[in-house]
DNA sequence: TTTACTCACTTAAACGTTTAAGTGAAAGGG
DNA sequence: CCCTTTCACTTAAACGTTTAAGTGAGTAAA
């Protein structure tokens, strides 16, 4: 069944006079191989177009070339706000060095883990990047066990030793509440995740040492637990807005820009003007965001120096290379648009 | 260099005590395998542990189990507004059939179709699928010069002969026109792509559709051609405010939601209400259409449908199979949200 | 002059599968 | 009872590389 390949190696070997061995070495540049004959064998490729065919290579070498990454599906009317560029710029450092990066669906079940123990004892794939961790998430265990080379975007357990490159979110909402605070702000609330977010966790840390700094006490008052809904978010600035004016927020910082898009719905169909009303900031910055009424303050992930940064240190791992830095925290950017308002001095 | 893998088939052949044919037999379930044996080897290969080395198939089989997708990146502010759904559309249609998805990134210069060769010829891949074509697109023409399996999502020269899937655009913008007939309104404006995007043109042709079938004749004014950018949007929607006011469209429709944003941004910074003084379409339902404020009219494509069709298609393509269907067009549906505006019969 | 070493290759094995061709036993037909 | 066919396997070649080991000529050292 297997039709010939078009041209291989004993081609271009016969073509230049050489042994296949020969073109190989020339192909792989060993020190070896005189620099006339090297030309030769290049010439020979170049005319009949050679190219090494790279499953005949794989099995040789016993690797792919290959990184896996996967993503959950979102429920509907969620979505991953900067998956593309994040895929985008994962691919093109992968590139750089000869690899390829193969997309895969992640299950919609509890078993998470299959799909990766498919690509991995199956030969398809030399390492994975993770995102959407969560702690505990089965997916690092299961890798670690394996010594099987990965990297995470997030972080996970405190007690695992793994590597990951994550967005410094405490920093990210500090600059955010800090923002408020230099407009003027003094009650500034926070539409955080459950608690048994980690990512919403490390956030919510940075309001902490926002009013810390400050030397402001917040109000519990101020913080509303919603999840990463228009709905929630809708329900959870309509309890702050409840609060007696004397003691409610004028600013409030949000998990998602998706949450501030709720607030601000919210806002509208309460008859008030966000922006002027309550300073809102939002969290991914959204490629829609600078875009909105008002327009939107966010914090910006570095989406493409993660995504760089997460194939380099996987490419180390699986070169056997001893990482420099396990463990990256890189810092977001505040981008200040017209929802913060202007100074309330 | 190679270290041994795990367990091969050679190790599931002695522990089930036969050849490592009859092994590959029982997994590629032939039928001259006895149910006993194919029991053992079944039995033998779970408790080893055995998956069979894609690596080796491939190389055996002289194929990848591999399809490649690219898209170019766009600008800054910009951004492909349903590209996740489209990749795990893909994803997920592939790997119900044994194969996955490797996405790459398509070179920023000139020379779109490099990256594609050399995935192509280095056997890396089985087949593509394409999308963002434009009008004599260099990778359609070589793919089909070299007889390589593909499926376009997007049309291109009408003259070539290639299997692709699109969305009916003119249906799309039928449906949003004739929307704003229903709901009363007579002077419909368009803001359209330059005459040289093909897909515009197509999109295009459904304004025409509608104003031929309800009888009226769109004045040449209320065409605006402009960009798919915000600013440009804004000074296009500039224009048709600028007409006096009983030849100025009351509705206007456009080719994508990133344009209807521009409208409303203009509209609201010329103290108009969108909505109410201007209905407004947009195309492509970004998930933030319906967050937005007004939230947004807009014609969504079946992008789930149309990756698994590519994908569906391609696959048969490269079993050397026939298409029923070569050219597929499925039609978008219009979701109808408050940027429409009321019924001003 | 012999020996040892370097250089620039070649030979051949291996990577883990798939699959065409071969084989021996059992069954069936005359 | 012999011949053919079927069944259920096994043997062995091949897919296109990489790379350890081998080789013969030329050079340098002793």
């Amino acid at each position: 069944m297997p039709r010939k390949s078009s041209v291989t190696i004993k081609d271009v070997a016969r073509k230049a006079g050489v042994s296949i061995a020969t073109v190989s070495y020339a192909f792989n540049n060993a020190d070896s191989i005189s620099d006339e004959t090297r030309q030769r064998v290049f010439a020979a490729a170049a005319a009949l177009g050679y190219r090494p065919n790279v499953r005949a290579r794989n099995l040789r070498t016993q690797e792919s070339r290959i990184l896996g990454y996967s993503w959950h599906p979102l429920p509907k009317d969620h979505w991953h706000p900067v998956l593309d560029r994040f895929i985008y710029g994962m691919a093109e450092a992968a590139e750089a060095e000869g690899y390829h990066i193969l997309t895969f669906a992640g299950s919609t079940g509890d078993d998470v883990w299959s799909p990766y123990e498919e690509l991995l004892t199956s030969g398809r794939v030399d390492g994975f990047i993770l995102s959407d961790t969560n702690e505990n998430d089965p997916r690092i265990r299961c890798l670690l066990d394996r010594g099987f080379p990965f990297v995470a975007f997030g972080r996970a357990n405190e007690a695992w030793d793994f590597p990951y490159v994550d967005v410094d979110g405490e920093t990210g909402i500090y600059k955010a509440v800090k923002h408020l605070f230099d407009l003027g702000h003094r009650r500034v609330g926070i539409l955080a995740w459950p608690e048994d977010s980690l990512t919403g966790e490390y956030r919510y840390a940075g309001y902490k040492r926002a009013y810390k700094e400050i030397g402001l006490v917040a109000d519990p008052q101020w913080t509303v637990r919603c999840l990463n809904s228009v709905d929630e978010s809708a329900t959870a600035i309509e309890t702050l807005m409840h609060l007696p004016p004397d003691r409610r927020p004028t600013g409030v910082v949000t998990m998602s820009d998706m949450i501030a898009l709720g607030v601000i719905n919210k806002l509208y169909a309460m008859g008030l003007q966000p922006g002027r009303d309550m300073a809102i900031v939002g969290f991914d910055d959204i490629p829609t965001a600078q875009y909105i009424h008002p327009s939107l303050s966010s914090v910006r992930q570095p989406i493409k120096a993660v995504s760089h940064l997460a194939v380099e240190m996987l490419l180390s791992l699986i070169r056997g290379e001893k990482l420099k830095r396990r463990q990256v925290l890189l810092e977001p950017d505040l981008i200040v648009r017209a929802s913060s308002g202007v100074s309330i001095g």
